[in-house]
RNA sequence: GUGCCCAUAGCUCAGCUGGAUAGAGCAACGGACUUCUAAUCCGUAGGUCGAAGGUUCGAGUCCUUCUGGGCAUGCCA
């Protein structure tokens, strides 16, 4: 279906060329939702932008161009005001029948994307053995809000957890695996059992060289394929990955694929070889260094994919990667969810693939720290950061305390379900609300507000849609028409159909926010309809107009939760 | 040294490719619940957008310099 912008742009597209207007070659009229509802739903400052380039009075070309289209019934004729802004304000007739179209369209008026393609999202990424911290919460919540998006656009999209599961720190482990190991501890919570374990290690092997050396020998035997540390390794990573999962589970957050680090080790050296008979990697002070030369940000900065002991890096790693998505899972696109710190890296590679003439379009989609209190980065090494588990049970506890308060009657099962769909969805939103790219303090009080610009406060939105229903029983007819009178109708009915125009918009920048601040001024807006007009109380064709408004609002809003990975619930 | 990011109300943050009187939430103050869930609504108050220049009809947004923070910068990932 046809968004509302769009028809505008194309009536405005029309205007312009019957004026006489030179129009240069290139050049595209813009809508965008109008600054002040004052204004009208629309507005347009092309007139201006042209008139710049073509030296010509804004307001006259303005003028002109408002003159010579046809707007029918489409919109009122549209104002011109101040320097040259061109206002439009959808008709009532065309909002009742957009509203309605938006309606019956089973994507809620989201556009689907053609030609689809084939996505690989890489987010997440922890590392094997170590619990996971509320650092890891920001790649996290965007992949998968980016994965959701995608997938409702229409993509394929392939989503994969690239965990850090191969590297230096088996030595201690594999070490302290055959000396320390505590099974009972180990079957009770295996993750604390091996951090316990690593912990003793590394203060051993700080104080006393044999025992680091003898970490490292672990190390060079399980990288020879030494068959007992390798089983060691493999329940290592096993018994982190099912716990990885049930947190992965209670978040509602799946992959397709774990293909970590390890997946690519025997794919290491063929790259490097690769790389050295196509000359672009060359031995630089004992290692194989790749140089970029014609590119200046990037002329002193070479990546190296070989160290001087013969190791490989994460480089070559990540290049191995390229490598099988291209081949293997016929990538157009790949999407890195990593922090800013590492844009150097990504620079790096993107700039090494298209050396190897791959062709994938990649994106590092970065984003900002969580910083401590202290206001330095939350570094995964450091120990004693705020566990991501202690975050979500403390804010699903939270809200259980006051679903009892506010809803005793529920059953315990209800209670429980409804407290997490409230607790996890608030750390969500806290998160996904924000910009990608703005740093923060880690903050108990942002991670558990249940008010204000709240995941609970859109629950809540939808709540209230479904108590309405609730109330009306099962046998439900709506209308096949909308009328909208009163100012509360008009507002709601006008942001319901900007649910198409918000979803694409996130993948133009990566931005869930921009979904999150949007779905907040749903909600405000529905409240404020809410109180303004009655639902069940009205009657006749105001009553089943409203009762389609307000079903609207309950589909758009389970819909765009769920984009985030927010669930919803009927009560709370 | 070089590069990237950030600085907006008391606090936490929005502000998309330059556009109209810079917006929310929290906190504060004043109202609205025998009513479709008050986790709500309505209202009041709160700002030299870090500083100084520049481009433009128009700058929180673009350019330059400066200040103050964060990060990255050849053998960890």
């Amino acid at each position: 279906m046809t968004l509302l912008p769009q028809l505008l742009r194309k009536q405005l597209t029309l205007a312009l060329e019957k004026t006489d207007a030179e129009i240069p070659d290139g050049f595209q009229v813009a809508i965008s939702l109008a600054k002040d509802a004052r204004f009208g739903d629309y507005q347009s400052n092309s007139a201006m932008i042209l008139a710049k380039r073509l030296k010509q009075n804004p307001r006259e070309l303005a003028q002109a161009v408002v003159d010579a289209g046809e707007w029918d019934s489409l919109c009122e004729k549209p104002e011109i005001a101040g320097p040259g802004f061109i206002n439009f304000k959808i008709t009532t007739e065309t909002l009742q029948n957009h509203t309605l179209k938006v309606f019956s369209d089973g994507h809620l008026g989201v556009p689907q994307a053609d030609p689809a393609q084939t996505i690989i999202i890489d987010f997440s990424a922890p590392n094997v053995a170590k619990p996971m911290h509320i650092g890891h919460i920001r790649s996290t919540f965007i992949g998968d809000c980016l994965n959701r998006v995608a997938r409702s656009l229409g993509h394929e999209v392939i989503t994969d957890n690239h965990i850090g599961d191969w590297g230096t720190q088996f030595g201690m482990i594999i070490y302290g695996w055959k000396k320390y190991l505590n099974k009972e501890a180990l079957a009770e919570d295996a993750i604390r059992e091996l951090v316990r374990v690593y912990r003793q290690v590394n203060a051993e092997a700080k104080a006393d060289e044999a025992v680091m050396q003898a970490c490292r020998d672990e190390l060079v035997k399980l990288q020879q394929g030494n068959a007992d540390n390798h089983a060691i390794w493999q329940e290592t990573v096993d018994l982190s990955l099912n716990q990885l999962r049930s947190i992965y589970d209670w978040l509602g957050i799946s992959f397709d694929h774990y293909l970590g680090e390890s997946f690519y080790n025997d794919r290491l050296g063929p790259v490097v070889d690769e790389l050295t008979e196509k000359g672009l990697a060359e031995e630089s002070d004992g290692a194989m260094c790749i140089f970029f030369r014609d590119i200046p940000a990037l002329a002193e900065k070479p990546a190296i994919v070989r160290k001087r002991d013969g190791g490989f890096n994460y480089a070559t790693s990540d290049l191995a990667t390229i490598d099988y998505r291209v081949s293997e899972l016929n990538a157009d696109k790949i999407w890195y969810v990593v922090g800013a710190p590492q844009q150097l890296h990504f620079q790096q590679i993107f700039a090494a693939t298209k050396m190897r003439g791959k062709n994938v379009d990649m994106t590092h989609v970065a984003h900002g720290s969580i910083l401590g209190s202290d206001r330095k980065i939350m570094k995964t090494r450091d120990g004693d950061n705020v566990q991501l588990l202690d975050v979500l049970q403390a804010a699903v506890e939270r809200a259980s305390a006051i679903v009892k308060e506010k809803n005793p009657t529920l059953s315990k099962d209800e209670q429980k379900d409804i407290s997490e769909a409230i607790g996890l969805g608030a750390v969500k939103y806290a998160e996904l609300s924000q910009h990608r790219m703005t740093d923060y303090i880690f903050s108990w009080d942002k991670m558990l507000s249940f008010q204000g610009n709240t995941a609970p406060y859109l629950m809540n939105a939808y709540v209230r849609t479904r108590a309405i229903f609730r109330k009306l029983g099962d046998d439900v007819t709506f209308s096949d028409a909308v009328t909208i009178e009163a100012d509360g109708e008009r507002a709601l009915a006008i942001k319901l159909t900007q649910f198409g125009e918000t979803v694409p918009d996130i993948l133009n920048d990566f931005r869930p926010n921009l979904l999150a601040n949007y779905l907040f001024e749903l909600a405000q807006t529905f409240h404020s309809f809410y109180e303004e007009c009655p639902i069940l109380k009205s009657e006749g064709g105001t009553r089943a107009s409203r009762l389609v408004l307000c079903e609207l609002t309950s589909r758009v809003l389970k819909q765009g939760l769920d984009l985030l990975g927010i669930r919803v619930t009927d009560r709370m």
